[in-house]
This record gives C-alpha cells, structure tokens and sequence, in this order.
DNA sequence: GGCGGCAACGTAAACGTTTTCATGGCGAGT
DNA sequence: ACTCGCCATGAAAACGTTTACGTTGCCGCC
C-alpha cells in the first residue's frame, strides 16, 4: 500500500485533482458539499500532501535551518527550544546542524542545507564577513546569532552581555562596595569582551573613583580559583568580585572559602549566565540570567518576517535580548 | 540571479541533462572529459541540485526526524549531539521537533513529517501501542527510544537503568552497607520503575537478609530533602540512601546536613543520572552515568541500517545502552 | 566490407503538486 | 428571451530531477 496521491483522493471524490488541491489549500472557488466530499476523500485515504513535490512548485520548503556550534548543555537545549516553538507556531519545521567546529565543516553543512530551507538561523564563531560572503546563498533569509559580526549587511540578534554587565555593576555599588574586580573570560570571546565593557563603562559612569581592577581567567572554574587567590593577595582588598561567568564566580569563592574568607560579609561575588548551579552552590550566587529561549524564538521571529515580506530589506537590523539580575546571597544584599 | 538548474549547466557544459546527473551522481557512462567539463560549469554556476526534485523522483529525502518530548539541560543536547553526529556521518540530514508535551500535539508533528523524512527517531511519553498503531506510516523505518513500550513491532533501544542500579546497590553493598534505602521517582515514570526494580533485584540476589526500603519521591529536590527527613527518622537508621536521581540525593544530603549528620561517614548517599552538578555538591555525589549522546548515536545508528534494507525486518530488535558507575565521595568509598 | 556489440550520449517520461487558462452552466439584467 | 458575467470545475503546463530507452559512432570480428 503505497502512500495515496492527490490523484487518488481525486478519483475517490469524483472530481478533478485541481478541485482537490483547492479544496485542501485555500478552499477558494470549491462548493462546500464537494469540498466536504473532498475532504472526506481524504482523510478516509489518509491522504497527506507529498511535501517534496509541493516544494518543488512552490518554491517553500515550510523548514527553516539552525546552524549552531558545538553547544554544551543547558544553552543549546534552551535555544533550540525557543527556536522550535517560535517556529511551530508559525507552521515551520526545524531543520538543525550542530556540532561543527571548524569552518569547513560549517560551510559544507551550510552548503547541505542549500535548497532545503526557506531561511536560516546562524550562530557559528567562524561567521565572519568573508565567510558569509562566500558561503552564504544571498537570497536567503538569514539571522545572525551571537555573532561577532555586527555588520549592516545582514540581519542579528545577540543577547545584552554589556547590559547585564553594567546592571550587575550597578546592583554591587548600590550595595555600598567601591572596589570591584573584574576577572576576565578567555581572550577573544566576544561575549566575554562585551561583559568586560559594561563592567569599565558601568564602573566609569557611576563611580568614576572606583579603580577598574581585571583579573585573567578563561571560564573555567580553575582559573576562577586562581583569580581568587589573586584576589586575596590584592591590597587595599577589594569589596567584590564580578565574574565573567558563573564557573570562574564558584572557583573564586572555593578560593576564598579555603582562605577562612566569608562570603558575602568580607567580599561579595558575583557571576553571569545563571547555570542551574548557581542556586545551589553556598552561598547561592547572585547573577545575571539571559533567556536563551527568548534569544532563540525571537531571532526566529526575526526570521519569518524576512520570509514572509522578502522585499522589505531588514538587513542591519540588529536587536538584543534583554540579561536579567538575579539576586541571591553572593553579593551580599539584605535579604527581604 | 535565480538558482541554477541542471539545465544550465547542461547549457554551459554543452550536454544533455542526463549526462549532467550521470557525471554528479555516479559518474558512469561519461568519458573523464566530459565528466570534468561538467564539474566545472557545475562549479562555475555554483549549481547545487534542487533537493526537493531530487526526493520527488528518487523518494528519498536524506533526512530523518526526531520526535521528542519537552526536555531539559544536559539530557537533550547530549542526546541531540549524538544523533546529530551519527547521521552526519551517514551524510544525512536532521529534522527535529521538540517540545510537545500531549499527545494530540506528538500526533500533529508526527502527521507533518510524513514524507518529509526516510526514518524516524521516537521518544514519546504518550508513545504507547495504541497511539503508534493509529499515528506512525508503518512503512516508516522507525526506532523507538526510552518507550515503555517493549513490543515487538518495533525496533527499540533505551538506556540500562535496571543494569545501572544494581551495579549501584553491589557498590554500596561491597563498601559494606546493609539497611539500603531507595527513594522512588514519580510513579509512572519508566525510567524510575527500572531503576526500582534493579535495586530490588540487586538486593534480592546479593544480599537477602537486607530489607528493601522504599520512600517516595518525584525526582524534585524538595521530594528528595522530605525523603531525608524520613531517613533520619527510621529506626534502625539505614546505612545508606540510594535516590532514584541526582537531585533527589541532592535534597536528601542537605536534610541531612541540617539535621546535622555526617555524609558519608554517618549514612552513605548516591543518586543517579550524574548531572553536572553532582560533582560539585560537599561531598561529591557518587552516581550512575549514562552515555546519552551513546543512546542517540546508536539509535541513528539502528534506524540507519533499516533504511539501507528495508527488506530484512528488525522489529523486535532492542538494544540498551551501559550506564556507568562513577564513584566519588558520598558513598564512603575510600580514596584512592 | 558488412555486421554485431558496446560505450557515450540524448530524448523523454515520470515523480506529485499548484496554478493558469479554458469551458460550461446558471442567474440576473435588459 | 438573449446576453453578459461570474463561479465551479477540468485540462494541462510547469517545477527540476533521475532513469529507461533510443540513437549514434566506433571498434573488432567474421
């Protein structure tokens, strides 16, 4: 029993297959009596439109492509489930490609997806000019995510690293500490230099007294530890820290906790991305949330308005997902 | 500038069409000249064959769906990584669908990937003999994953979680613990009913004389620390707690932190999943691993070798990944 | 030298839709 | 009553491939 065509259903309701193919599209210039019939035609069949030959006339493929490296936990998981349910509410299906690491890789996945996907979502560390340039089909649809292209030619959305930055700058002066460090992320991450931004500029602007103090580190909890012995050995000590990430705010304060220091009372900590760790750690850890399910559903939404109105050029458009304090015990705020 | 088609490159290498698919697909019945004559307007057009069209003729898509539920964290990206991975290798393609939780929704994305795919990649909560007699094109090469559903139609594989708890209790049992309490997951669950049914075989055949302890739970933290307090209040106290996940041990250990005993030296605790977390918590939790980008590769794996012969029939097939015990401090074992 | 066979290549059908255009019927307006 | 126009319907083209089948030319063999 092979799968039932459009012919099929068109023999069993005694119509044309035209008649058919209205009937279950827009259901324009059909009876409702045939339409009824037609439809019962079908479902009695079971009857379900052959989507390449579809595709192949209308020129939609109804999927868009996720492009994405190599993503470990809670954020990939995160975004794609943004992307997929922006994307099923709108009728489309998900077409993703994970995990590729270099640039040729992504190419030749870029390449694949050519023809299968009305538009494309793309989030690669290898996204420069010159590679979009060569490798990307230019009448495709295109979002770029966290990428460190923030180039007029084509359409981004990245989250608020030197928002949340500066919003958790502002939360640790608030609470009366002047001297905050800074411990770096690894060089040449771009979500990393951006948080180092916000911290200089929120610390210029509000407290242009406050001394920036930066400390090396590469997101891993190790070289957080190690920040935090740098940390101790600083003088005047500072009233805080602000880690680039969550990882290297929990090896800081394993570092002071080993040096008898007390946190929040001595100094306060605090980290950004909000891990799910983050509660649970002691004290738990005040820092700053992104909804990477927003960044996610909403550079799919940026998607389908290009699909949708192809003609209206949006590229330059560039947006960002709002980073959100989290106040917890680290940073030492009276708890209400 | 619309796509190139295969007629222009014929156009441009001054051939037929035929002779254009025969030098890009296999290349047989074409001189070595000709066949690179061809490659190179094909290169020159930057030609790249309409997929659809392809599928229409060749009814295959190069593609294959992955049905899943609404999942969290570490377990979906891992999982997604391993399909990801193993139908690259495969040179094909990944359509997933995620996040739908009832199962008029799971039947509405199973319907939309009709044809869209060559194989289908299932793990659904709702996913019984029913809804799959009713909802799946039996002709549709399909592995079912994690279903309660040991059946012999269809080709399945899941995770050991029976194998994965015994290795447990023999671990406890061999540091010498005796009074063994487990605490359950939500009734319901597959996973923790297995995990149950493991610690009791285990307890059965290894230790008789040991009683089998069972409390509640739901795999929340908070069902894990009410769990402790039950613990703490069993008489004989038991030697160790085995929770049927890691958040619940999680839990467990701080309801015995605050009732002020010692872990491991007083009561033995371990969980199961291993999720980043656990080693992190004071002490580090001794857990069971699962290999899970394992369970995705191999289930593309098997899907992968019914599309190749659709002809030799694996339902019934059902095949179990390893889970791994991973030893840290929480269970008493002494450091190496 | 004619003929069979084989290899390279071209022609055209087929895949299952959507959509344009043609055709017929029927109601309304004069 | 005749015609105009609209509306439901059908016929057929088109989308871009693959592939079965025909055609051509060439080589070798009798």
């Amino acid at each position: 029993m092979a799968a039932a065509t459009i012919k099929d259903v068109a023999r069993e309701a005694k119509v044309s297959v035209a008649s058919v193919s209205r009937a279950l599209n827009d259901g324009r210039g059909v009876t409702a009596e045939t339409s009824q019939r037609i439809r019962d035609a079908a479902s009695r069949l079971r009857y379900v439109p052959h989507a390449a030959a579809r595709t192949l006339i209308t020129r939609r493929t109804n999927t868009i492509g996720a492009l994405l490296p190599d993503l470990y936990g809670e954020f990939f998981s995160e975004l794609i489930r943004g992307i997929d349910l922006a994307a099923r509410a709108r009728g489309l299906h998900l077409l993703v490609s994970s995990s590729h690491d270099d640039a040729d890789a992504a190419a030749a996945a870029l390449r694949a997806m050519q023809g299968r996907v009305d538009g494309l979502l793309l989030m690669s560390p290898h996204a420069d000019a010159a590679f979009l340039q060569q490798n990307l089909p230019h009448d495709l649809p295109t979002v770029l995510m966290n990428t460190r292209l923030a180039g007029a030619d084509y359409c981004a959305l990245s989250v608020d690293n030197d928002g949340g930055a500066r919003l958790m700058v502002e939360h640790l002066l608030a609470l009366g500490h002047r001297r905050i460090v800074f411990i770096q992320g690894p060089s040449g991450n771009r979500d990393a230099a951006e948080r180092e931004l916000g911290y200089r500029e929120a610390l210029a602007s509000h407290s242009p007294d406050s001394p920036a103090i930066v400390l090396h580190g590469d997101f891993s909890e190790e070289s957080g530890y190690r920040a935090g012995q740098q940390v101790l050995a600083l003088r005047p000590r500072p009233d805080a820290v602000f880690a680039a990430n969550d990882m290297m705010a929990i090896g800081c304060m394993a570092a002071l906790r080993d040096a008898g220091i007390c946190v929040p009372e001595e100094i306060a900590i605090s980290g950004f991305d909000d891990v799910p760790m983050a509660r649970y750690v002691t004290p738990p850890l005040t820092t700053i949330q992104v909804h990477i399910a927003e960044l996610g559903s909403q550079a799919m939404e940026l998607l389908g308005e290009q699909i949708d109105n192809p003609d209206t050029v949006m590229a330059g458009t560039h947006r960002r997902v709002n980073a959100e304090l989290v106040v917890r015990v680290s940073s030492g705020a009276p708890l209400v």
